[in-house]
DNA sequence: CCCTGATTCGC
DNA sequence: GCGAATCAGG
């Protein structure tokens, strides 16, 4: 394979989302993460950490106090995906003033979403008692992942209230191919007979 | 162990 | 230019 324009654009597309190296990878085909990440840098993206370019900003006369850029052999700050952070102009010799008109702290809302948004949970009433219990156990044990810590290999099944803290998913290693781990993977995929004549 | 990106260097 | 191998970290 190699970089036509259009995985050129793709990688730069994905990359700008945030995606990470192994996910453009895997949606190029036919390239490793390391490819990917070659032509990253290839390309100039990656650190996209153009500080200096500030015009309007404090008064001239800093003859460099110090070291302004610290240039440490590990560099790489984290790379959020969706908002660019400002990247606070540091003020070589002034505090900040007193306060920040400029904009509004936006108010934090308190995170009331307000009912269970939808977790796979089919109605208990069509799931075998052993299947059941095999969940119940196996939730004990759950290794309570955020949404973060999911990949393609651990058990997505949603454990808990997501409008509370009490929430976490379930993390165990997930069956080859499948989303969950084998407990869930009994209690998620029914065989069409099973559900069969439920008449609405 | 799983994963992340960064860097090197032979090709 | 490319990317496997390696490094450094979470």
């Amino acid at each position: 394979m190699s970089w036509t324009d259009e995985r050129v654009e793709t990688l730069k597309r994905m990359w700008a989302e945030g995606q990470s190296a192994s996910a453009i990878a895997k949606e190029l085909g036919g390239v490793t993460r390391n490819a990917v990440i070659g032509k990253v840098h290839r390309l100039g993206l990656s650190n996209r950490n153009d500080e200096p370019a500030e015009a309007a900003a404090p008064a001239a006369e800093a003859p460099a106090p110090e070291k302004k850029v610290e240039k440490k052999p590990a560099a790489a700050p984290s790379r959020p995906e969706p908002a660019p952070e400002p990247a606070a102009a540091r003020a070589p010799a002034a505090e900040a003033p007193a306060a920040q008109p400029a904009f509004t702290p936006v108010p934090r809302r308190p995170i009331v979403p307000a009912g269970q948004p939808l977790p796979p949970q089919p109605s208990a009433n069509e799931i075998s008692p052993e299947a059941l219990a095999s969940v119940r156990e196996v939730e004990k044990r759950a290794r309570k992942l955020t949404l973060m810590e999911l990949t393609e290999r651990t058990c997505k099944w949603p454990i808990g209230d997501p409008a509370t803290e009490k929430f976490w998913f379930c993390g165990l290693p997930s069956q080859p191919g499948k989303p969950y781990c084998e407990a869930h993977v009994g209690v998620a995929f029914q065989p069409m007979s099973s559900r069969r004549d439920r008449r609405r």
